[in-house]
DNA sequence: ATGAAAGCGCTAACAA
DNA sequence: TTGTTAGCGCTTTCAT
């Protein structure tokens, strides 16, 4: 066998076989026309010695590492994982690695990755985090390695940004709410600054402005893009005993926070109240009644990722300009919207 | 400036600051007592050129990488971001960092991270996958690089593993609902040869023999471990009217399956039937009524195995036996349970 | 078709 | 205190 401390090296596989390094090497990339004999030698020796060769030493003679680095905003936000799988995926599938990196929404976790990765001379990176500050955006724009920003939007930076369409996801659920009827709305935004928020609000008003609602009829609620900022915003709506027939909400998780809260107040959903949320996480088909919602595309758009990443590198230095690509959302009816009811929110 | 396409080296620096690459690399690795002169003449160099030693390199040369290789079963199974975040944590915390993979159930891709995680000369590997077939599993025993397996319980091979104690955890639960009064109970079982399913069953039946009920008063159904699973065989089961007063399952998205199942057949829980699950992901908390559930300590699980890997990196070859270390699971009381009804399923 | 040798960027003896 | 030098394991000219 071989496992005896240290793996077999490529001198090791070519004193075996009796030959040169040089031989082994392009034995196994395939490269020239070995002789059978020779080849099976050395092939014999690989495996005598279960020789794999160094990733590390490779990289530092090539170049390159084969590894994307790819930094999310928290890998515990159900919304990440089909984007890093999908990414991981597209990846693996022309021999490149991701090494992930979860900033767990801290600005200086997202740091420490960025520099990690830097270290690690990654061959591009994937930024799908908007907890990163300006300076470190002109870092990246200014990096010679090609860089994807995803679900983002750095201000004044010349940066490949690929992205929901927000707005254009919003405005198709306020279609959806319209079209049932409703015309007395609750909007619950998210947390104040989050990159998506100012343009699903405004997707969703432009909407309704296009249906003939006044904008008074669309009342805004402040929630935190997390369960307990829904819950809490949509107790103290029900309790203030404003009458709106639906209520769209920043996320699936806010929208999962209305739904108990509602649950909690006695109004029954879609019959009294409609919900809809945004993203469509995997809860959202598990709880009761199942959520309505704009789906983000999250496995297309990873697999997008990698795939401009590797144009980039197929491309060369300034062989790409910085482009920003608008992905469309799709609306996935499921039970929590239905016709607005003609009374008031309790009949 | 710096980046004139290829990063600055330490050669680059030395000649800058007019010193040997040693003296570089020892001022920056803090070793000796260089002449406060030639450290910052050596610093002022780094910050001009943005010098970043190339772990690459270094990764050669040190013979280690500094990162921990770990494979999860599926990323996009909320059981496991919180096992990778918090392994992510306790590596980031000592300088090591996490190279991950995702099998997607898939032993082929398992095969995949394996065979690329001993390529890229990872320093230890986390294998967080029951898709494992026995002949990895030997291979990984027999490796050279520290291995922590988690949540999965190879036979016959000798290897750590850090598992939940999934017998004691399901007896909390058949306690917990016995102490409600509950005497005739379902168990929705998981997927057929999982590792945790033979487990969890007999640690319920088990507790509920102690409690003196009859083995016949507890009907096993068949679930597969996901959400339709769990809805399928508690909607059969309520059809079938069988009449039980509490429902435990395998695991939580199995359980909000039963959720919602007999939400459909309008048996209303926990007043009719109380249900509990396992593991305890977010939704749990989410879903209404919110899941009563045995947690496994999943953050606490992720660092014991990278403490694991760090002691058996630090004690050399054969210093630290295999031993299966299994962590206690916690009862948390929710919502879906409550004391049985006095009459059957139906009052 | 194959081998010798240089070198990727770093660290660690060993010298001075 | 600092410099010189020899690799770590691989790929790739350039010879042969």
């Amino acid at each position: 066998m071989s496992d005896r401390g240290a793996p077999a090296t490529i001198r090791d596989v070519a004193r075996r076989a009796g030959v040169s390094t040089a031989t082994v090497s392009r034995v196994l990339a395939g490269i020239g026309n070995p002789r059978t004999e020779t080849a099976d030698a050395v092939m014999a020796a690989v495996v005598a010695l279960d020789y794999r060769p160094s990733a590390v030493a490779r990289s530092l003679r090539m170049r390159r590492t084969n590894t994307f680095g790819l930094i999310v905003t928290d890998i515990q936000n159900p919304f990440f994982p089909e984007l890093v799988q999908a990414a991981d995926d597209a990846a693996r599938g022309v021999g490149y690695s991701i090494l992930l990196g979860s900033a767990a929404y801290d600005e200086h976790r997202a740091v420490h990755y960025l520099d990690l990765m830097a270290d690690r001379r990654v061959d591009g990176m994937i930024v799908a985090s908007s907890r990163v500050s300006d300076e470190s955006w002109r870092w990246l724009a200014a990096s010679p390695v090609p860089v994807v920003v995803v679900n983002a939007e750095p201000a004044n930076v010349p940066i490949t940004v690929i992205t929901s369409d927000n707005r254009g996801g919003m405005q198709l659920a306020a279609e959806h709410l319209v079209g049932l009827g409703h015309r007395r709305m609750a909007y619950v935004r998210g947390e104040e600054g989050i990159t998506a928020d100012q343009p699903r609000v405004e997707g969703f008003r432009a909407a309704c402005r296009a249906a003939g609602i006044p904008a008074s009829d669309i009342v805004e609620l402040h929630g935190n893009a997390q369960f307990e900022g829904g819950e809490r915003a949509v107790a103290e709506l029900v309790r203030s005993g404003l009458d709106v027939t639906a209520i769209a909400c920043h996320n699936d998780i806010t929208a999962i926070g209305a739904l108990r809260a509602l649950r909690a107040e006695g109004v029954r959903v879609p019959h009294d109240v409609s919900v809809i949320g945004c993203d469509d996480i995997a809860a959202a088909s598990w709880v009761v009644p199942s959520l309505t919602t704009v789906a983000q595309q999250k496995a297309e758009m990873g697999r997008m990722a990698v795939e401009r990443l590797l144009a980039m590198l197929d491309a060369g230095v300034g062989g790409i300009a910085p482009a920003t690509i608008r992905v469309p959302m799709v609306l996935q009816v499921r039970e929590s919207t239905g016709p607005a009811p003609t009374g008031g929110v309790r009949p």
